[in-house]
DNA sequence: ATGAAAGCGCTAACAG
DNA sequence: CTGTTAGCGCTTTCAT
C-alpha cells in the first residue's frame, strides 16, 4: 500500500507538503505542487480514509437505517438518499433493521464506533432516550420518532382522508380499512384520517378495520377475513401499497372483482403498484424528494455543525389507476 | 468521547491491560480483569473502530455491490449476505452501481480506502484487470466476471432449457424468448438454453427473440412488439421475473389471455412473481442460499488469508404458478 | 513556502 | 502478569 510517505519521498518534500496539496490548504509553491501532483499520479496514491477519519473524528459516511429492505418502498427511498449523499462525496451505508430495537441499537453503536457522520433513520421502536447523547446528527424519515429530532414525512392524515373521499366520490357506500402496525406513526395517522371520514356514517362499524403488519401476506389474510365477514364492503383503503397488492390478491382469491365489485386504494406510490392487474390506485408520496430532503438536512447539519430541528412535511397526490372505478354509485 | 485511556485511568492500570481484556488475549489477573470490566461498564466505553482499523489495516466491513437496488431480486440477495455477515460480526455495506463501470470503480476505490475486508460484487462491466491488485478478497455473485475469481451462480443454461421444456410439455407450439442484456453472463446462458431447445424446431425464427434490459418497462415494450408481430406465439420464456411481470402486463394490454392463450414462464423466483394476477410461473433460484454462500466464501477468505478460487453453482427449480397451464395441447 | 513533530485511539512487541 | 513504547497514515500547529 502506498502512503503519503512514499509520495513525499518521490517528490522530495515533507509529508506535510503532500498533505497540503492533497487538501488544497496552506501555502505551497506551484512548482512544488506540480512535483507532488506528479508523484501522486505516478504512484497512483490514494489517501487512507481510515487514518484521516481517526484524526478528524469524522468519516465522510452517512447511514440510512430502514426496517425492511424487501419492501420496495425502502429501496426507492434509499436510492434517493444514495444519490444525494454521493453528490456530496459521502459514502452511503444502507442498514436493515427488521424494526427490531436490538438490531437498531447494534447498528447505532457500530456506526458510532466507525465515526459515521450522520444517520437517517426510519424506525418505530427507537425512542428519544436511545439516541440522546449519540453525538451524531440524526434525522427521522417517513416516521416521526421524537419532537426533538429533525424529520421528513408526508401528510399521512390528509392523504388518508383524500383516499377515502375518493372512494366516496366514485360512489362507494361501505368503506373499510386495512391498517398498518399500531406502533408506526404513519399508520396511526392514516387510520385517523380514515376514521375522521367514516366514523359518523351510519353504516360504519369498528369491524370495518382490520389490522396487519406492513407485509404482503399479512394484508392478504387480513383482507380475506374482512371481506368474508362483510360481503357488503365496496370500498377499501389499505395502509400501504405492499399491503394493497395483498388486498388485491385476497379479493381475487375470493372471486370478488376489482374494481367492478370492490374499489381498492392504497398509499405510497411505489412502482410495485403498476405491475399488478388491475394496477393499484394510490395516494402517491414524493418518495424520491423525501429521501433527498432527508439527506440534504443531514448534510447541512454535518457541514455546519449545528442541529436546528427541521420538520419537513410533503403532501401526497392521488394517482388513479385501475383498482378504483368511477360510476359505482349507479350499482 | 471516552477512550481506552479513560478506562485505564479509572481501573488504575495501563492501556495495554485494558486492550488485553478487550481482546481477550495475553495474560491478565482475574482481579485486574474485573476492575477493568467494571470501569468499561461504568464509562459505557466502546472501542473506537477507526483506530482499530488503522492499526490492523482491516475494518470488519464487507461490501456488496449490486447493479440495481430497485430490482427486488437484489434486496433478497442482500438480505442473505447481510444476515451471514452480521452473524460473523462484520458490518455490512450495500452499494448500488447502476451497472455503471465508473460508479463501480469509484466504489471499489472508496471501499479500499476504508480498508473494507471483502467485497461481493454483482457486475457485468467489471473486468479482471479492473480488480487485479486490489489486495482485497472479491467474489462474484450471480454473474461471472473472470475465471480467476471465486463465484457463486446458478445453472442458468440448464434452468433455461427446463423452462422451455416445461412450455413444450404443457403443449406450447410456438415458443418465444424475451432475453436480458447481452453483456450479462446469466442472460447469455439463459438465451443459450432457450436456443438449444428451439433452434431445430421447424417453426423457429430468430425474430422469436426480443431483447431488453432487466427492467419492467423494457420488457413490456419488447413483449408488445413481439406479440404484435407474431400473433401465433403461445409460449414465452422471459429472462427474469421483473421482465416477466412486464410481459404479463404487455399481454394484458394486447388483450391476450394468460395462461389461456399464452403461457409465460420467467426466471429468478422473487416474491414479486407471487403478487401478480396471474401469478408468475418461474425457474426459482435459491436466492438466499446463493447470497449466504457468497458471504461464507468471502468470510473464509478473509479469516484464513487465502484466496483459493471457489466456484459454486446452484441449480434452479420449476415453480408452477398461474401463468402457465397444462392441457394447452388440446387447443 | 516548507519541515519537524505531536497526536488521533488502539494494538503488539518487548521488557521486566 | 503488567507497563512502556513504537507505530498504523494522516493532519495540523509551530517553527523557521
Amino acid at each position: 500500500m502506498t502512503t503519503i510517505k512514499d509520495v513525499a519521498k518521490l517528490a522530495e518534500v515533507s509529508v506535510a507538503t503532500v498533505s497540503r496539496v492533497l487538501n488544497k490548504n496552506g501555502y505551497v509553491h506551484s512548482e512544488t505542487e506540480k512535483r507532488v501532483a506528479y508523484a501522486i499520479k505516478q504512484l497512483n496514491y490514494k489517501p487512507n480514509d481510515v487514518a484521516r477519519s481517526l484524526f478528524k473524528g469524522r468519516s465522510k459516511m452517512i447511514a440510512l437505517l430502514v426496517p425492511d429492505i424487501m419492501n420496495p418502498f425502502f429501496p426507492e427511498l434509499a436510492r434517493a438518499v444514495e444519490d444525494m449523499t454521493k453528490q456530496h462525496n459521502f459514502t452511503f451505508v444502507l442498514c436493515n433493521t427488521d424494526d427490531d430495537i436490538d438490531k437498531e441499537m447494534a447498528y447505532l453503536d457500530a456506526l458510532k464506533q466507525k465515526s459515521v457522520d450522520g444517520i437517517i433513520i426510519v424506525s418505530s421502536t427507537i425512542s428519544a432516550d436511545n439516541i440522546s447523547g449519540m453525538g451524531t446528527p440524526i434525522v427521522a424519515l417517513d416516521r416521526i420518532l421524537s419532537s426533538s429530532l429533525s424529520s421528513v414525512t408526508v401528510n399521512n392524515y390528509v392523504g388518508a382522508k383524500e383516499a377515502v373521499q375518493h372512494l366516496k366520490a366514485i360512489g362507494c357506500k361501505r368503506i373499510a380499512h386495512i391498517s398498518g402496525p399500531e406502533n408506526v406513526s404513519n399508520a396511526k395517522q392514516r387510520l385517523k384520517g380514515y376514521l375522521e371520514e367514516v366514523q359518523d356514517e351510519e353504516w360504519f362499524l369498528p369491524s370495518y378495520i382490520e389490522q396487519g403488519e406492513y407485509h404482503f401476506e399479512d394484508a392478504k389474510e387480513a383482507t380475506k377475513k374482512l371481506l368474508t365477514t362483510h360481503r357488503d364492503i365496496d370500498g377499501l383503503f389499505v395502509a400501504n401499497d405492499l399491503m394493497g397488492v395483498g388486498a388485491l390478491k385476497a379479493a381475487e382469491s375470493l372471486g370478488i372483482k376489482v374494481p367492478e365489485e370492490l374499489s381498492i386504494i392504497a398509499f405510497d406510490g411505489i412502482s410495485l403498484g403498476e405491475t399488478t392487474s388491475p394496477a393499484l390506485t394510490t395516494m402517491a408520496q414524493p418518495i424520491y424528494q423525501a429521501g433527498a430532503k432527508a439527506a440534504e438536512i443531514i448534510i447541512e447539519q454535518i457541514e455546519n455543525q449545528h442541529s436546528f430541528v427541521t420538520n419537513e412535511e410533503f403532501s401526497v397526490k392521488l394517482v388513479e389507476r385501475q383498482s378504483t372505478k368511477f360510476g359505482r354509485s349507479s350499482l
